[in-house]
DNA sequence: AGAAAAAGCGCC
DNA sequence: AAAGGGCGCTTTTTCT
C-alpha cells in the first residue's frame, strides 16, 4: 500500500462518525474486513480521543467523507484512511453502475433494499454556513445511525473488493482504493493549509499590466477602456462590445475581415492592426476577470490561496477544483506563489509522462528503451526517426490521443511499424471504446459507459456519418483514458508516498507540507534546512510509485525538481 | 428572472 | 505553433 508499505502487519481500522453539531463523536474498532471489533465508543472531544488512537494504533479511519469527518479535525493529522464516498464510486464503476449515487445514504440504501436518495450538487464557498458538515449531506434516511451505516457500507465494500476474481486486479484495486482515500485527506489538508500566496507580489504585476486598481469594484481598469478605445478606432470608429462575440465579429466584417469566430489563433492569421489589439484586450481582459482583484480578494487573503480540491472530479481520476480555479493559475501569476521566510518550495514535475505511461502499460519492449532515457522524445527520435524530435514527440502524441489530420499519417505507421505492441495497446482501446465498450486504468479505474443517445446514434440500422463520427470520438477517448488515468493512478500514489515520507520530517516545530498538485505536478513548501530531504523524498516517492503502480518496468519516471524561493522560478 | 448553452481561454 | 483528450471559469446569448 502507497501509505503503509514499511509495516509488515495490517493496521487495524476504526470507524469514525462525528456529532452533527459539537466537538463529539463515535468510534469503533474493525477488523480488516470490517466486521466489528469491539464496542462503539463515545468520545466528547473527538479531536482528541482520534489523536490518541492515531498515536497508539496508526490505524485506517473509515469514515462517510473526508469533508465532513476530516476537515472538523484538522490541523490534526492522520495517516490513513478509506473513504467510503471516493471508494463507493470506484466500486460502482468498476461494477458497471457507473452513475449511480455514492453517499453514505445511498450505499445504505442500496444495502437495505430502500429507496436510493440522488447525490446532492456538490457544494461550493456560498455554501459553508449551510451546512457544508451537516449530518444530511451524507443522504441518511431519518431515524438511521451514521454509525451502524459507516460500518455495514464498509464491511459490504470490503466484501466488493474481496469479490473481484483476478488476483493481481484485486490487488491493484485494493491499491486504487488506498491512494484515492490519501487524496482525500490530502485534499483536505491542502484546503486548509493553503498555497502560500503574496498580494503585493499579484496586485503589483495586475498594476503594470492593467493600471491602477480601480476605485469601483465593477469598473474596469484603465488598459481595457484604452485597449477598448483604440479597438474602436481601428475598426470602423463604430462603438462594440469587444467581450461579445457576435459584435467582434461583425466589426472585423464590415472592415473586410471574415472570421469564422474570435478565437486568438485565428485572429494572429489576420492581417490587420485590429487583430493584436483584440488579441492583447482578451488576454488581458481574461487576467482581470478570473485572477484578478476580485479573484484575489475572494480566494488569497491572509497570504494564502486556500482552493477546493475535488479528489476524483474528472472521470480520469484527475482531481478538479471547486471555486479559485486551482488547477487553472495561468503561468505569469507563479511569480506571487513565494516561500515564507526561512521556507523553500520543492517544485516537482513528472517529465513526459504520459508516453511513459503508455511504454509500461502496453510492455513495448522497443519503447521502453527509450523511456528508460531521461529524453524519451530524443531516445525516440534518435531510433526511428532519424534524429527529428519533433516529430518524434508529434508521432507519439498523435497516436495517444487519436489524432488523424494534418502530416500525421507517416509517422504512425513509422511508429506502427516500430512499436508494434505500444500501438497495437492504444488502438485496441480505441476499438473497444468505439464499440461501445469500457477501458479501465492501470489500477483498475473504469472510464464511463457510452450514453443512451450515443447508442441512439450509433447502434441505429441507419447510423450514418454522425453515427461513425460519434463513434471515433468516444473511441478518442477511450485511447486517452487508458492513458490519462493510468498516469493518474501513477500521481496519486506518488502523493501517498510523498505525503507519508513528509510526514516523518520535522524542524523544530516545523514540518514540510503538501500545498498544490496539478495532475503531474506536485508543490511542496518547506523549513528551507529540510529542502534537500524533501527534493530527496520525492525522487524516492516517484520510485515508489512507479514499483507499485507498475510493478517490474524498465520504464523510468523521471521527476524534475527544483528547489525554489518563487514557483516562478521553478522552469 | 433565472437557468442553460455557447464561446473562448486558462491549466495538464 | 498547433493538433488531442480532460477539466473550470467568465461573459454573452438563448431558452424556459
Amino acid at each position: 500500500m502507497p501509505d503503509g508499505e514499511e509495516s509488515a502487519a495490517v493496521p487495524p481500522r476504526y470507524a469514525l462518525v462525528p456529532d452533527p453539531h459539537g466537538p463529539g463523536g463515535r468510534l469503533q474498532p474493525l477488523a480488516e474486513d470490517g466486521t466489528p471489533a469491539g464496542p462503539p465508543v463515545r468520545a466528547d472531544r473527538l479531536a482528541d480521543s482520534v489523536a490518541a488512537v492515531e498515536a497508539a494504533e496508526h490505524p485506517r479511519w473509515v469514515w462517510a467523507a473526508a469533508d465532513s469527518a476530516y476537515a472538523p479535525l484538522l490541523p490534526l493529522r492522520l495517516a490513513r484512511c478509506h473513504d467510503l464516498r471516493l471508494t463507493e464510486a470506484l466500486l460502482l464503476g468498476h461494477e458497471g453502475r457507473w452513475g449511480a449515487p455514492r453517499s453514505l445514504g445511498a450505499a445504505w440504501a442500496r444495502l437495505r433494499g430502500l429507496p436510493v436518495p440522488a447525490d446532492l450538487p456538490e457544494s461550493g464557498p456560498t455554501d459553508e454556513q449551510a451546512g457544508l458538515f451537516a449530518p444530511d449531506r451524507l443522504q441518511l434516511a431519518p431515524g438511521t445511525d451514521p454509525l451502524d451505516a459507516v460500518v455495514a457500507v464498509h464491511a459490504e465494500q470490503q466484501r466488493r473488493v474481496a469479490a473481484i476474481a483476478d488476483e493481481a486486479a484485486r490487488g491493484r484495486f485494493r491499491l486504487l482504493v488506498a491512494a484515492e482515500s490519501a487524496g482525500a485527506l490530502l485534499a483536505a489538508e491542502m484546503a486548509y493549509d493553503g498555497l502560500p500566496w503574496r498580494s503585493d507580489v499579484h496586485d503589483a504585476l495586475l498594476t503594470e499590466l492593467l493600471g491602477p486598481r480601480p476605485a469601483l469594484p465593477g469598473a474596469q481598469p484603465r488598459r481595457l477602456v484604452e485597449l477598448s478605445a483604440e479597438l474602436q478606432q481601428a475598426l470602423g470608429g463604430r462603438p462594440f462590445n469587444p467581450d461579445s462575440h457576435s459584435q467582434v465579429l461583425k466589426a472585423f466584417a464590415d472592415q473586410g475581415v471574415q472570421l469564422a469566430s474570435t478565437r486568438s489563433w485565428e485572429l494572429r492569421a489576420v492581417d490587420h492592426p485590429a487583430a493584436a489589439l483584440m488579441i492583447r484586450y482578451k488576454e488581458l481582459s481574461r487576467l482581470h476577470a478570473a485572477h484578478g482583484w476580485a479573484w484575489q480578494g475572494a480566494w488569497a487573503r491572509g497570504g494564502r490561496f486556500r482552493p477546493e480540491y475535488v479528489v476524483g472530479g474528472v472521470v480520469s481520476g484527475r482531481w478538479a477544483s471547486r471555486g479559485g480555479g486551482a488547477l487553472q493559475i495561468p503561468r505569469i501569476l507563479r511569480r506571487a506563489v513565494v516561500a515564507d521566510p526561512g521556507w523553500l518550495l520543492v517544485v516537482a514535475d513528472a517529465a513526459q509522462l504520459e508516453p511513459r505511461v503508455l511504454a509500461a502499460l502496453s510492455q513495448d519492449a522497443g519503447l521502453a528503451r527509450t523511456a528508460a532515457e531521461g529524453d524519451l522524445y530524443s531516445a525516440l527520435a534518435a531510433t526511428a526517426f532519424h534524429g527529428d524530435r519533433d516529430k518524434a514527440k508529434l508521432g507519439l502524441l498523435g497516436a495517444m490521443y487519436g489524432q488523424t489530420s494534418g502530416d500525421i499519417g507517416p509517422l504512425l505507421a513509422t511508429l506502427r511499424r516500430r512499436y508494434p505492441a505500444a500501438m497495437g495497446y492504444v488502438e485496441a482501446a480505441a476499438r473497444t471504446g468505439e464499440d461501445g465498450g469500457v477501458v479501465h486504468s492501470r489500477l483498475g479505474r473504469a472510464c464511463p459507459p457510452p450514453s443512451a443517445d450515443w447508442l441512439d446514434l450509433t447502434e441505429a440500422a441507419d447510423a450514418g456519418e454522425a453515427g461513425g463520427r460519434s463513434a471515433r470520438a468516444r473511441g478518442r477517448f477511450t485511447r486517452n483514458f487508458v492513458i490519462q488515468a493510468s498516469g493518474a493512478d501513477w500521481a496519486l500514489a506518488l502523493l501517498a508516498a510523498l505525503r507519508r515520507r513528509l510526514a516523518g520530517m520535522e524542524s523544530g516545530a516545523d514540518r514540510p507540507h503538501l500545498v498544490f498538485f496539478q495532475h503531474d505536478e506536485v508543490m511542496v513548501h518547506t523549513p528551507a534546512d529540510l529542502a534537500d530531504r524533501v527534493a530527496a523524498a520525492v525522487t524516492e516517492s516517484g520510485e515508489e510509485a512507479s514499483r507499485l503502480v507498475f510493478g517490474d518496468t524498465p520504464v523510468r519516471f523521471p521527476l524534475s525538481t527544483a528547489v525554489v524561493e518563487c514557483y516562478g522560478d521553478a522552469k
